[in-house]
DNA sequence: GCAAAATTTGAAACATTATAACATTTGCAG
DNA sequence: CTGCAAATGTTATAATGTTTCAAATTTTGC
């Protein structure tokens, strides 16, 4: 596995894209999942940049490509990704982002920047650690975490107003 | 400060929406903050229960009440009470919740029971620590963090089907 | 007290996000 | 081929949240 790009900072963001759509198709493969022509293009889709794309932003650019897709196609595709795990929903955001973890089993951990936008997905195996402990302590069985982190990205903290 | 009630478990919740009141009145006071008879009827609403209100379920409350209010008025009653700590938004139902540890300055953890719909609120701080630690190492300035847990509280793991 | 300013609320329209329901097409197994 | 299941199309609608401007209320400076 190659490093990975941090989302903000340049970078040849069509290797991202590329990697994630080889993994997307390998994974697919191996879970007897179909990756149909739509929904490997609403993956593409929302790799387009590390920033989260709402469900309506996917369906605007499905249009613009004259594949005039309805709300629910993009719904079922985005569940369908996200089932399979090479998507995201952000909560906080009501958006979707490409999962830079696809196939490993984890749970992700967002840092949000509120100023460029950028989201960097982590594994942070401690926070898991304590999150889990801090749920077992009070006898609850933890089933899906939602971590995510608003804030200012190491760019952004010193270059004011990045797009 | 008295010991907290457990949501799941049965409990004299009057006790819980008359202390949250109190404790609102007094913090507001401090704040020099205008808890208007609104605000407060939408604090009460929204402490009717340890499960998360939607917005539009405190609307319905409102007009049953005879209040005709407008969604404006609910969305901007939350405002100011999630400004002042009084309430929480549970980003993945779009719901909200009062807040168990209002004034104290805290990062909320959210158990949320898939089962019978009850959230309870934690403040770990481990949790808090692992989260700046694992933000800082990345150059990130955290700024929210919205944590939620989906799973099952310690009642739905023994009795299914809990009301 | 009183007028001006600021805050809060009312009201209507609108925007965004998500789902329900049912028809049609496509891929695949036998 | 044929029949079934999965995927997509289509229309309508539900649920959540915001913008805008007007009216009422509260606070502030005098
Ligand atoms: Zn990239
Ligand atoms: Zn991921
Ligand atoms: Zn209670
Ligand atoms: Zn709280």
């Amino acid at each position: 596995m190659s490093a990975r790009a941090i989302p903000y900072r340049p970078h040849n963001h069509d290797a991202c894209v590329s990697q994630a759509l080889t993994d997307a198709r390998a994974i697919c493969q191996r879970q007897n999942a179909r990756l149909t022509p739509i929904r490997e293009r609403v993956l593409e889709l929302i790799w387009q940049s590390h920033k989260p794309l709402g469900a309506y932003d996917v369906l605007g650019e499905l249009s613009t490509d004259g594949h005039n897709a309805a709300p629910p196609t993009v719904y079922r595709a985005l569940d369908f990704l996200q089932q399979h795990g090479l998507v995201h929903r952000i909560a906080s955001l009501n958006a979707f982002i490409g999962c830079t973890h696809a196939g490993e089993n984890h749970t992700g951990m967002f840092l949000i920047c509120r100023a460029c936008g950028n989201v960097l997905e982590l594994t942070a195996p401690s926070v898991s650690t304590e999150v889990r402990k801090a749920a077992s302590e009070e006898g609850f069985r933890a089933e899906n975490t939602t971590l995510e982190i608003a804030g200012l990205c190491p760019r952004c903290q010193s270059e004011p107003d990045h797009e």
